[in-house]
DNA sequence: TTTATTATTCGCAAAAATACGAACAATTTT
DNA sequence: AAAATTGTTCGTATTTTTGCGAATAATAAA
């Protein structure tokens, strides 16, 4: 009987950053933001198809998760990507999906 | 008033796999099937603090996704890494989290 | 054929995510 | 100061996810 091994700390962190991404409204977000550098929550509440305080919840998650910043500039809200984590999530997805398979093996579906 | 703008399906698809990894328990997985070729089911079952009937359930969402294929060799299952779409899951990603932005902005938190 | 072994599916319970409108807060404009 | 603008938080309802053990299925071994 082998331990029950327990989670390691980075599992959880990529498994925290999968799931902030895990709904297209967010990642909807995510890319307005990286294609039109900063955007207002107005704007956004827009053109997403969702109630302004749902996609406040949904901001929120993103922050959360360090994926973006917000900037009060009264009245509105600005929010934009926050480049370094993206890139250090990148990096933790590429390291899991990337992985070296020593074995490729052959499967019958 | 612009348009109340639909999700695309590309969005739909990175949400997908990334609600797919949204779990701790998932990412082990994948790591013990990247690290070690292919596993069976009861190997995993050993090393995983989970229930049986609970990891199932795990590997199903991971197969259902495409990150990994079940082979049946009696009395178990093997499972292995997807390859193919574990690539292309990592291309998905990086296109979204390495977004080129545009215009960096200033941030009061 | 009966008994083990292995893994999935079922049925259920508990927890978390999603979504909305109303209420609230903060600031600007009138 | 009152009204308008912009977002967040609150309260609630619905759905989805997570997890377990029991029951089931499928095959191998005795």
């Amino acid at each position: 009987m082998l331990e029950q091994n327990a989670i390691t700390e980075e599992q959880k962190q990529i498994a925290r950053l999968a799931k902030a991404l895990g709904h297209p409204i967010r990642i909807a977000i995510l890319e307005m933001l990286s294609n039109q550098a900063c955007c207002y929550h107005g704007d956004m509440s827009q053109v997403l198809p969702i109630a302004k305080s749902t996609l406040s919840q949904h901001l929120h998650e993103l922050k959360e998760a360090g994926f973006i910043q917000g900037t009060i500039t009264p009245p509105s809200v600005k929010y934009c990507i926050n480049a370094e984590n993206m890139a250090q999530a990148d990096k933790l997805f590429h390291k899991l999906l990337s992985g070296k398979i020593s074995l490729q093996c052959k499967t019958n579906e």
